[in-house]
DNA sequence: TACTGGCTGTGAAATGGTTAACAACGTTAT
DNA sequence: ATAACGTTGTTAACCATTTCACAGCCAGTA
């Protein structure tokens, strides 16, 4: 199989959660039309990102709710789970810690990291938060394969360095500083200041105006 | 001027951000070379974004740092600055509450808006909390154009609603959940958990082998 | 002055992603 | 039995964005 774009696997995602949601609802199939509706995209979209990862349907019935759930939760999750780190336990840390806390996934955030002693032994939302100098360790013990990393932005390449020396090999960053990290660390950058401007810049009147 | 692509503005705002870093440190000219080694893009890149919005720099010195911040500051910004409203105060809008009150910027969070009365009333970094029943008026009071929707998942298209009856003409979403608008209004949407799961993806071993 | 080097600005090509168009195929109705 | 319909799977065209390649320019130097 040849690599899936990094679009695709991101509707891949939503298709997922939204397909969860009509499997709970007793829906057994459907047809890309009205997947494409749920998600927001056009139906010939989501038949080529079917088709991308090999997943077929039947012209009568459309696509098995199941059959797809599992088929796309086969392609994008680790066997086994993931294991997350979470470094930074401030305002916005704790915020994710307690959100994803609550929902049953596949991936767990299993440790907090911090340097304020305040907060190290605590433990918010169910996560024990210890001190960063363990990250390396409590990695190796918990099998840690991934760390997010919400630090101020002065300190969010020396944590990142701290995670990938800890064996990590994909990072999600919520410091507004892009990351100079080794090629096989994989990155996402969630940078919600830049949404807000953009949406400031796109919301101007004159934006949408003129030739 | 003809439309700016979505993409470019994302990296005006991140070279905004980084030469606002060079100018505090005294820089006075900078070579696309730099910008692009900060941005993590290609110096082509960048010289084809000031080029897209009739920015000139000199073959010798480079770009005037000072003058493109505000160049740039002057096509992101909205003159007299942004008013920004938060729906719902829990635990991630209270974090982004905090966070961006801290930094100056043109865009102000000028008040909350929540359903539960423990919350209604309290003041956050500043910000005061009004039932969301009062959005309308305090909206048109404060001068707000854009909305932040932070509440579940299940009352974010009812948030989304009532922010557009309110006149706010950009939505920053943190819901994971696609809203449906008037396209006139534009939306951004930031999934965490989908970013989360991205990350998991692709740091997966057998992501990066194989033909 | 004439030459060299390194940079900007930009047309043109390449890349990556989306959409149109349609053949193939079950299902249903006649 | 077969014609009509609606859907999938897929190729090819299309579009947006990135990158290449190079002309033009300025500053410094012999
Ligand atoms: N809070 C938000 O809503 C928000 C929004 C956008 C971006 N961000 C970004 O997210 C990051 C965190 O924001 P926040 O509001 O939670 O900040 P915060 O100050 O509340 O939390 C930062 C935490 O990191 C800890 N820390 C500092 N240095 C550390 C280190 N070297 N190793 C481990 N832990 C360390 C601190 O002790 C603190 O607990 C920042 O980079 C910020 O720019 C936050
Ligand atoms: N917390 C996170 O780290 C995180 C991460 C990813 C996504 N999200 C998303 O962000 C949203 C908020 O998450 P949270 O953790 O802050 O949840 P939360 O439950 O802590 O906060 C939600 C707030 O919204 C208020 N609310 C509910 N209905 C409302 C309405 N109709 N109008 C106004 N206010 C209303 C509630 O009273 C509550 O204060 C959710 O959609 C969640 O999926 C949060």
């Amino acid at each position: 199989m040849t690599k899936i774009p990094d679009r695709t696997i991101e509707r891949l995602i939503t298709y997922r959660r939204l397909l969860q949601k009509q499997a709970v609802e007793g829906v057994i199939s459907i047809y890309s039309h009205d997947l494409a509706t749920l998600a927001h995209v056009k139906p010939v979209q989501v038949r080529r990102d079917l088709m991308e990862i090999g997943f077929s349907g039947s012209p009568s019935k459309g696509y098995g709710v199941q059959g797809l759930l599992d088929y796309i939760s086969g392609i994008l999750d680790m066997p086994g789970g993931t294991k997350a780190a979470l470094v930074g336990a401030g305002n916005l840390g704790r915020a994710l810690l307690s959100y994803f806390n609550g929902r049953s996934s596949t991936i767990n955030v299993v440790a907090a990291f911090d340097v304020d002693t305040n907060i190290i032994g605590r433990v918010i939302a169910g996560c024990r938060c210890y001190d960063i100098q363990e990250l390396g360790a409590r990695a190796k013990e918990f099998g840690i394969t991934i760390g997010i990393v919400t630090v101020p932005a002065t300190q969010a390449q020396s944590a990142a360095d701290a995670l990938v020396e800890a064996g990590v090999t994909g990072i999600l960053n919520f410091a507004p500083v892009p990351l100079r990290i080794r090629p096989d660390v994989y990155i996402v950058q969630v940078d919600i200041t830049r949404a807000l401007e953009k949406v400031a810049h796109f919301a101007k009147p004159q934006s949408a105006k003129e030739v």
